[in-house]
DNA sequence: CTCCTATCAAGAATGATTCCTATTAGAGGA
DNA sequence: TCCTCTAATAGGAATCATTCTTGATAGGAG
């Protein structure tokens, strides 16, 4: 099977992940490459980052508020998840592949990636609140 | 504002929930209480989860598959999910609380929960694949 | 008994994601 | 250059989990 062709838009899309430090959503990208595509479909967006995804160049941080998001960074690091507005904020990690090796221990299988998440409220959220 | 009211079938979700060592949907659910509940609704199913959840009573495991995976264990510990298949399993935790406290002290938000995930091909995909 | 509130079922509505189809564009060979 | 094959793409329809709305029911407080 030949390898992927390369493709401009999803050239775009890779860069504009990599060159951003929020985490973005299928939406949130396509209305941001709109302007230098404007014939860019929703779909080939989330086709693009499916692929890429795959390809282990981009990861996803997993469906929040019913919008996958999608980081640009693969170098391990952790989330932190805003349940009231949805800001993901990236939060280094200390812990080393520990649980990477332990899984494939106890399991037998192949662990491809390690996505670690704390769930709260932002500062931001909290002052809201209070 | 009141406390929740109880409610049998919300406590018969949260049951099921504990009592299983799978983490199941929403459907799932819904289908395996339809004998003891044959007027149970999926709505009623997800608005008890939702509540459930915010209340910390259960926890959930993020969409796989489109779907969202809830798991009635608590305590902290990791999952494995098989890209492939679906498949969720429970892996014991060493870590402690650093990165619960590390977020809290980096980004000033309070953090409720802590999910660490690891992906990938379970034992029997990659037999299958190989 | 009478509000007030929580629960619930049923089904409609929502909305993200995927699928389908026809079209386009690029690479390599003749 | 022209042809052919294949991947990429747009556009829109289809799917499907989840949420919302409505109307009905029931329990507790006064």
């Amino acid at each position: 099977m030949a390898i992927a062709r390369r493709s401009v838009k999803r050239e775009a899309i890779l860069a504009l992940l990599r060159s951003v430090t929020c985490h973005p959503s299928a939406e949130w990208l396509h209305a941001r490459l709109l302007t230098d595509f404007p014939d860019l479909s929703l779909g080939t967006v989330y086709r693009n980052l499916r692929q890429l995804t795959d390809e282990g160049l981009i990861v996803s941080v997993g469906v929040i508020g019913g919008q996958e998001r999608f980081d640009g960074n693969t170098a391990p690091h952790g989330h932190f998840v805003c349940r009231r507005c949805g800001a993901v904020t990236d939060v280094p990690l200390k812990g080393g592949r520990s649980f990477h090796r332990d899984v494939e221990r106890l399991t037998g299988g192949r662990v491809q990636g390690v996505e670690t998440t704390a769930y709260g409220l932002c500062a931001k959220c909290l002052d809201i609140r209070a």
